[in-house]
DNA sequence: ATGAAAGCGCTAACAA
DNA sequence: TTGTTAGCGCTTTCAT
């Protein structure tokens, strides 16, 4: 059978209330010192393991969160969850990972369970713009911070990378490679990312005298392999830059992909920039050149925020934005001297 | 306030133990049709959600499974992760994930947490052939599968795509390809899917008349690029392979690194074939050829069979096989013409 | 078919 | 400093 808190309490020849004050940090001192030791020692020789259920139940706290990410299997996402797991577990929570499949569906979905779960805490980066679920849970006070995209109008603490400086890097190495004509094959603006890397790309394009015609801006439905073929086939209709940036790796890599089919050699014809640096772009025919986010530590800094809410009730609702750099690769040459 | 069963029985004007009753599928059949529904619609009306907590404490269930991988960043791992989960959650099961960085510290630690949560079943994909952790949790009666990692001598049901049949298609392409001179780079032989591809290549390599020589097996320490690239160097400086067959797809990735560092073309100088068909291997230049393992069905089929364990309490230890198929794409070619 | 009552293991307010 | 007591929300015998 199971070791409970009261066989700690009878071998070491307390009052389970008493154990229970001996085990526990913030009331250890309320207990004498030899009677702790006696408590530590028989839970230890008992292999005494406290259950989290009952505990849960009288204190409603679970130790738990809830990660909330659109898609596991982008590995764009991995190293954001294991970032935040390692600080998590550190402060003592366990993770409970959510995958939306991209579906605000799911979201709700997955919102409700974690929330019937008692998840003390909630890291979202699946957040849209216009988001219901989430303001809905925000409004019931449970600590969450926002990774990547945020959600308009909600006060609420975000981590992300920092999408400004990073558009601004890439069109400045197209531009130092002689490229006037970029395109930029945007991110869904229904998502807090699109829209702003969209925004800062035209302002910044504008500011360098580039060619700054609309249709040299095509927006991706979803931030996926497809859906950037899809743009770039729509772009290179009606318009022949030689250059484009996309709003992220996979879009990235739709393109040069698209690229192709159409004849064009990446980067001798059309060069290509990323976003996100993910795993395994180095290795890509080209090589991709992209921005680099420091994903775990976007994942970790977001954790730490949650821990002092749940923890200290300090409810911070600025945005972190980490520092990003340029990593050049081979997807990026000089404009092609005509 | 947290609506509870309390309030929707006193909706209902019954007693909460009808309600549970009218609640729970199983025991809904010792209450009145009427009765059913009246508390339905009160549960409906006021949105309630039962407390897991407060169920487990009393069931000693917690309707929480743990996964354990050895590294979410690696893609193969997430397509698992996401099939188990999609069954789970259909059977009323919530995910949690624990990432062991290939480490057996930590995956002791991991399931020592997973069991203080009381999880009512496991899915184990980071298992070692000597499993101290594993045999013990075992031992404890713990309903756990094991997702292609095998542990010695602990029978407990496993699913695996077929590794033989795996290395058989590999070998046969090869040789219609003209090799025979194959080169094996192996996954570690702690792990049961390095030792069982590398048993199966040596004996097909005899069968088929290939070259035997006890130098064309080199082992990696780990399933990684960076040792799938070193053993590459050491095969390469006792050896001439016209064709490498990799214990997995990252090892195939370190191994197109290596022979590109040594001047080799591949796949013009030297075939290379992978293990697994992780996302993105279609997209590395060259292409990979690669053995397709169907990740999303292993982790579904290793769910329901959790599931069926954990509900049924039907404790199967045979193992699943699931097909796999050969995937050929640019990184194989004809034996080069000396 | 339903109500009553006990209790899962723990913590916290109150007493001593 | 320690013991006592109540109760978190639920399920499940036992009565009725």
């Amino acid at each position: 059978m199971r070791v409970t808190l009261k066989d700690v309490a009878e071998r070491a020849g307390v009052h389970p209330g008493t154990a229970s004050r001996a085990l526990n940090l913030e009331t250890q001192s309320l207990v004498s010192e030899a009677t702790v030791r006696r408590v530590q020692q028989a839970a230890k020789a008992l292999a005494y393991r406290p259950n989290p259920m009952a505990r849960g139940l009288k204190t409603n706290r679970t130790t738990m969160v809830g990660v909330i990410v659109p898609d596991l299997s982008n590995p764009l996402f991995p190293p954001i969850v294991r970032g935040a797991e390692v600080e998590l577990s550190r402060a003592g929570y366990t993770t409970i990972i959510a995958d939306t499949d991209n579906d605000a569906e799911r979201e709700r979905t997955a919102l409700a369970v974690l929330q019937s779960r008692q998840v003390d805490g909630l890291l979202i980066a699946s957040a849209r713009r216009e988001d219901e679920a989430i303001r809905q849970m925000h409004e019931q006070g449970v600590p969450m911070v926002l990774i990547y995209r945020r959600t308009d109008g909600v006060a609420l603490p975000a981590v992300t990378g920092d999408d400004q400086r990073g558009i601004e890097l890439a069109v400045a190495h197209l531009r130092e490679l002689g490229h006037t004509s970029i395109a930029h094959l945007s991110g869904p603006r229904e998502l807090s990312t699109g829209l702003s890397r969209q925004r800062t790309f035209r302002q910044v394009v504008a500011e360098t005298g580039c060619d700054t015609s609309p249709e040299l801006v095509v927006e991706c439905g979803t931030y996926s392999v497809e859906e950037g073929a899809r743009a770039t086939r729509e772009l290179l209709d009606r318009a022949r830059p030689t250059a484009i940036l996309a709003g992220n790796d996979q879009i990235a890599v739709g393109a040069i992909d698209a690229l192709r089919e159409r004849g064009l050699r990446c980067p001798e014809d059309v060069s290509v920039v990323g976003f996100n640096d993910m795993p395994f772009v180095d290795k890509l025919s080209p090589p991709l050149t992209t921005i680099r986010v420091p994903h775990a530590e976007v994942g970790a800094e977001a954790a730490r925020i949650l821990v002092r809410w749940m923890t200290q009730r300090i409810a911070s609702t600025s945005t972190t934005t980490l520092p990003v750099e340029l990593v050049v690769r081979g997807s990026t040459a000089p404009v092609p001297r005509p």
